[in-house]
Formats: C-alpha cells, structure tokens, sequence
DNA sequence: CTCGCTTTGTATCGCCCGTGAACAAAGCAG
DNA sequence: CTGCTTTGTTCACGGGCGATACAAAGCGAG
C-alpha cells in the first residue's frame, strides 16, 4: 500500500506527556488529553495520531456507548492491545519472578515462579532474562526495555546492589551491569535498569494503584523483616543523592525499645515488623515460613484473640509514630501502606490515622490521607515502570526506526 | 536614535535557563553559556543579547586580564549593575529589616532595621513595604517583585503563617495576602511572596552559598529557640504538598531526654537547641538577651573552658543523631549548618562528621560532606530569590512590556 | 425529520525558536 | 607574518505549535 501518508511529524515534545497520561489513564478521550496537556486539539490530534503509528496507542472513533454529554463525542484512547512490553522482573527472599509488561501496569505474561534464589546473582539474572526471553519469543511482543526489582538499596549511579541485602547475594553486586550484560548476551539491545523492590512497589502504586494523583506519595511497608520507605515527588521517584534516601527502618519510634543493630534502639525496623508483631503477641516464629506471612495469617485468622488485638493496637502505635516523624520531615499528601503494615491499617484504620494526627506537628490542621496499597506484584510493574521510563520520556528516540504505518 | 534594532526575538525558552546561570554565576561567559545550555553559539548569543536588552545582564567584549587560554577570548557576562531589584525583607524575633536586592543575591540598598516587632503582622508588613518604597525612591531602581521571611511555618498554598510562631503573631495570619495588598497599595503591582526564613535561608545558601552545586541540599539551623530545616532538591526548595516539610526538630535523638510539648520526649528541639547548650555548659539564660547570642558567645569565648566543651560535645552528638536520621531518610548530598549549629561544626567539625558518619545507615560507604553556611542575611537573600523565581522562570513574561534598549 | 447548538476532528497558514554551516574576528605560537 | 584555535555573527532552513476556519457528529427543540 502506497498510502501517501500526510507529513504529520507534528508533536514531538508533547509526545512523552501525552503517552504518560494515557498509560496513567489520565487521558481516556482526546479532549482530555487536549485539556490535560494545554496545547490545541490540532496539536493533540496530531500526537495522537503519532503515538497510534508508533504501535503505542490506538484511537478508536467511537464505537458506541458514549456516557451522554453535549456535542461530539470525543475520540476514546486506549493503549494498544498488542503494543510493545517490557521485561519486568521481581527478586525476593522466596525466589524470583518474571514477566512481560505492557502499557499501564498490565501484566501480558507471566514466567511460572522460581521458588528459590541462588545466591550467585548472576546466575538468578541468567535466569531472569532466558524466562523472559521465552516469554518473547511465546507471546512474539516487541521488547523495548527492562527492569529488575531487587529486595536492598541499589546504589546509584553504579547500579549496584548495597549491604542490607534481604537475600544472600554479596555486598555491592553489580546489578544493573549483570542484567545489561545478560540481556545483550540474549539479544535484547536495551539497558537493564534495577531498583529496590519498595521504591518501585511506591512508583506502580502512584502511577496505577492507591498512590494515583497524589503529589508527594510516601509508601511503608515491611518485608519479611524490617521496614522500609519509599517518596515519589511529582511522578518522580526521590531516590535520594545516591539511591539510599528513605531507608526509614531506623527512625526512633520506642525510646524504651530493645537495642538494634544501627547502633540506637526502639527503631521502627525493631519494633514494627513482622516478627515484633509475632513476639508482641506471645507467638514464636515458625522454623519454616517466614514471619510475614505467619504474621499476616494470625492477623487475618485471630483478630479476636486478645493478645493478637493488643499486639496489633502495639504495633499500630510504634507504626503511626514513626509516620508521624515521616509526615514531619517530608510532608506528603498522600500515604500509602504494604505488607503487614497494610493489613494493621485494615485491621484498625481509625486507630492508626489517630495516632498519626495526634503525633504529627500539623496532623491536627489537616490529617493525611492513609491507604492502603491496591496492586498485585507492586514491585514487578514498578520495575516495569522503570524501563518504561524511556519511552515515556521521549517516545521517538526510544522506540528510534521502524514504524507501523 | 531611531537604531533599526535587527529582529533579535529569538531564545525565548532558553532564556531562563540563561539567566538563572548567570545569577549564580555558573556561567561568567558566553562560551561556558553555550556548553552549560547545551545549545549553539548562535542561539546562546542571541540570548545573552535579548537578556542585555532587557536590562538584566551586560556582555563585556572583553576589556582585558583574561587568564590565557587558547582561541579566541569568551565575552564576558556579568550582571547588570543597574538592573532592576526586588524588595526583600527578614522578619524575626528581634525585629525586621527591609532591603532591595539584585540578581545575584546582591544587596544593593538596606533600611536600618527595626529592632522590634509589632504583634500585629499587618502592621509590620506596612512598615517593611513602606521601607522598601523609599529605598526605591533613593535609589531610583526598578522593582521586579518582593519576597518576606517570616520565623514561622508558612502554609501552602494559602500563604498564612502556621502556629508554631516565633513572634507574637496570630496563628494562620495570612502573610501573603497583607503583603501582596500593602505592596498593591504603594504601587507595587507584584504579588507578594513570603516563606519560612530557615527555607528561604536553604535557597540562598543553595543559589550563592555554600550549597551551591548541591543537588540534594539539607539545610538544620537554629533560631533563638528550636531546631529547624530545609531541603533544597534540584534548585527548587521542598516544602512538602502543603509548606509544612523539614520539621525537623521533633526527632527523636535521646531515648533518655526530657519531654517536649509534642508528646515524645527527647526531641532534637530540646536536646540541640542555644537553650539546651547554655543548661549543658550550666550557665542559665540571661533575663534579656536570646539564648542564641549568649551561647554563640559562650562558645566562641570559652572554648578552653571544660564545662562548655562538654556541653559543645554533647549538643554535637545530639545534633550528629539527628543529622544522621535525616541523611538516612533523604540522602542528600551536602548538608549545611546555620545558627548555633554552625559554632558547633566550627569548634569540632571532625566529631560532628564522626557521628553522623557512624550513626547514618550508609555513612561508612561515603560520607556527606556538612559544611558551614556563608552568607550573611541569608533569609533576605532567599526572600529575593522567592521574588526573583519568576523572572528566572520566564524573563520575557515576568518583565513584560518596556525594554530597555 | 430537520434545524440549530455544542463540542470535537482536520487542514492550512504562519510564527517562533533553535540548528547548521559558512565566514569574520581575536588571541596565541611558531 | 602565517597558521591554529576558539569564539562571535549572519543567514537560510526546518520543526513544532498556535490560530483560524471549516467539516463532522451527537443532542434536543420544534
């Protein structure tokens, strides 16, 4: 087909934004995304018209079903069903996890989970990338990018992989060079980006979970053990100077509390994670297991028991202490929690808002919003998210050459 | 002189950006503007000339004393001696003080400052704009907007003066909206903008200071009671969803403190404050004079005395504490001390960056540097840089109209 | 059903901003 | 003085986007 195929080059710099509120379902129609941008319908149309023949998008002349409003219906913008994805991986203390990940947070297809993870890194990332591998050559997507999610900060720029590993790889392991490496090694030609599981469990909540919207978003959650933090400002994730901000574990929240490891005592990390909710309620920790999941069961299961009440009220106030400091120091409009921190706000929400407006200098003036995390595989869609980012930023040059059209 | 004036309207976008180099003097060239823009001789020069013709920046063609290098010698760019100027003003404890200040954080004309401070901030407000139109009387310059300093918390995006007030004012006084009106009144048409000093105090440090070239800048300072902070992240000042971030001061430092009107006890505010080293070093607060000044006094004077070094090592480990719970939670890349804390790091820099070192999760791998601030009148300063942020985000709008030329 | 009203999509024009290339200018080294 | 290097200047070109005018698509009143 020779269709000539008008010059519409047009838009080029509001082709990032206008492919970030599709993929946040901020610009369902064309008007939206005419009004969410502040440029004219000309221009929306022609960036529209351009993220379509990318593959990215499709706009579909209204089929039927309009909700009824005055004058044309606008034009619905959906993400294109069988656009590009993105190899997504999770690493955690039970093993690791890959997937293809589209537009939007969704989930195209999913590796069956390994159950165990090698304390080569290396070796888990081989594996990462020849699952996912498969899962391209399955599913025959176009790959434009990865991430990986890792349970430790990940230093930046370096990309490597710091001390408190919550898994037995060694200190400094260089993430993000394995991965790039490995994928190249497959064939991918993209830069492997890696992260922490929470920082990025924070971003796929704020652009496709509870977090949507919010301006400074502030995530908590725990692990198997400690707790952990996470800031997206303006869309962005703070990762901090060198990828270590919000490591909150060590705020002090009990000045009565036992010793920690950091030197301090009473840390939220102490006294506040699965295990301080087990021991507060008279409960040991299971040889086999871990105390996340042991905990989040006698949660959901003895809520009546008394000693599983009082454990849980304890926790809540250690927890809401140590938000209040969070909520003095970083001042965000919206909070979201995970892990067992989410199922003691489902378990007394009331109680923990109370203490987190009582003891925050302001809360009294304005109490911040306190949620609960939404998202399945937070962390996976996160580090999605993070090879997104390309494209997201300037779609022409990431997806570079060939076109559809 | 009917001087035909080529069209020259070109570098708009970049204008700004320009600007903003050149106040703080990161680019004292056009060649070093070109590279920092990272755009063509052609655009950076039609840029310096369209920031020439609007009276902010003079481009010397080099009269002599270059330092020898290669080539052709850079036109030089330097600030416009008789640019226009913005009114600023500090109020704290002690009183108020109303200044015109340049680009580049020059001061160019001070009223005498009023060494009290009426309970009415109406009032107040009056007097300072009053000051301001009469030194730009004198001077005869051209006033481009104006920014206060308040020692208080300051709401977004209400822009009212929050409780916690070190000055006799009503909680929720609505700074700018008396500001804006008391300028429009004396024909000032520019809205007002106002802040908190300690926020303000971080912006200039960060803009002409020791800050300058952070990207994540922590400011912790103290007034004459209390502890505060500010966080400057990518040239833009933090304050949070609503204005209310970097309250620092209730930290909790020592498990083992005294209680703190907050409900915890132990708070840097108690433990780290002018007030807490005089108790320390067992001298009692004079009935008149602030703590600040009988204790920069002290320390500066009687360094050999035993009881004050004890009290200076411990008010450095309380603050070292509280300094590395917040490295922990932000990881900025600099920190820089104002206020008694500045006579803390100066008596004993190498005990200070010790503990924050030890105690921060990450200070092992890489320490922040803390520095001392360097400027005076920093809250003025950074109530000019409030005043100035929009000609440094869109000259050509802020200025409108008249040109000179 | 038809005629307006309202809102959206499309085509065309022109402006503004910035690049690229060619040339002139200014200093240094031999 | 001649060549080399770096910088300033001019000019033509082109991309991106606004403005405008017009066509298209629903809805409701008559």
């Amino acid at each position: 087909m020779t269709q000539t195929r008008t010059r519409l080059e047009r838009g080029r710099g509001a082709l990032g934004p206008a492919l970030a509120l599709v993929h946040t379902g901020c610009a369902p129609t064309r008007s939206v995304l005419t009004a969410e941008l502040g440029v004219t319908r000309a221009t929306a149309g022609a960036v529209a018209a351009e993220l379509e023949a990318l593959g990215l998008i499709r706009v579909d002349a209204r089929p039927g079903g309009a909700p009824g409003g005055q004058g044309r219906p606008s034009h619905r913008l959906a993400l294109a069903p069988d656009g590009p994805v993105v190899l997504a991986a999770q690493v955690h203390v039970d093993g690791f996890r890959a997937a293809l990940v589209g537009l939007g947070g969704r989930i195209v297809a999913t590796a069956p989970a390994c159950l165990t993870v090698s304390a080569d890194p290396a070796q888990v990332i081989d594996a990462v990338v020849e699952a996912g591998v498969g899962l391209l050559r399955e599913t025959g997507r176009r790959c434009v990018g990865a991430g990986i999610a890792v349970p430790s900060a990940v230093a930046e720029p370096e990309g490597t992989a710091l001390k408190p590993l919550r898994i037995a790889w060694p200190a400094g392991a260089p993430v993000r060079e394995l991965f790039t490496r490995s994928l190249a090694a497959a064939g991918i030609d993209h830069p492997g980006f890696a992260g922490n599981d929470i920082n990025l469990a924070a971003l796929a909540e704020h652009r496709h979970g509870a977090g949507r919207g919010a301006r400074h978003l502030l995530c908590v959650a725990t692990g198997h053990r400690g707790v952990g933090g996470a800031l997206v400002l303006d869309g962005r994730l703070h990762t901090g100077s060198s990828g270590l901000a919000l490591e909150v574990g060590h705020l002090t929240v009990n000045p009565d509390g036992s010793g920690c490891h950091c030197g301090s005592r009473g840390c939220l990390d102490i006294e506040a994670d699965p295990l301080a909710f087990l021991t507060a309620a008279g409960r040991r920790p299971g040889p086999d297991g871990s105390p996340l999941h042991q905990a989040r069961e006698l949660l959901r299961d003895h809520a009546a028991d008394p000693s599983v009440r009082r454990a849980a009220h304890q926790l809540i106030d250690w927890l809401g202490l140590g938000l209040a400091g969070l909520v003095n120091i970083l001042n965000p409009d919206r909070i979201v929690l995970d892990g067992l921190h989410r199922d003691l706000l489902a378990a007394d929400p009331e109680r923990l808002r109370a203490v987190v407006a009582e003891r925050s200098l302001w809360g009294r003036s304005g109490a911040v919003p306190i949620l609960p995390s939404t998202l399945d595989h937070s962390s996976l869609v996160g580090a999605a998210e993070l090879a997104w980012q390309p494209v997201l930023d300037d779609p022409l040059t990431a997806l570079a050459a060939e076109r559809v059209g």
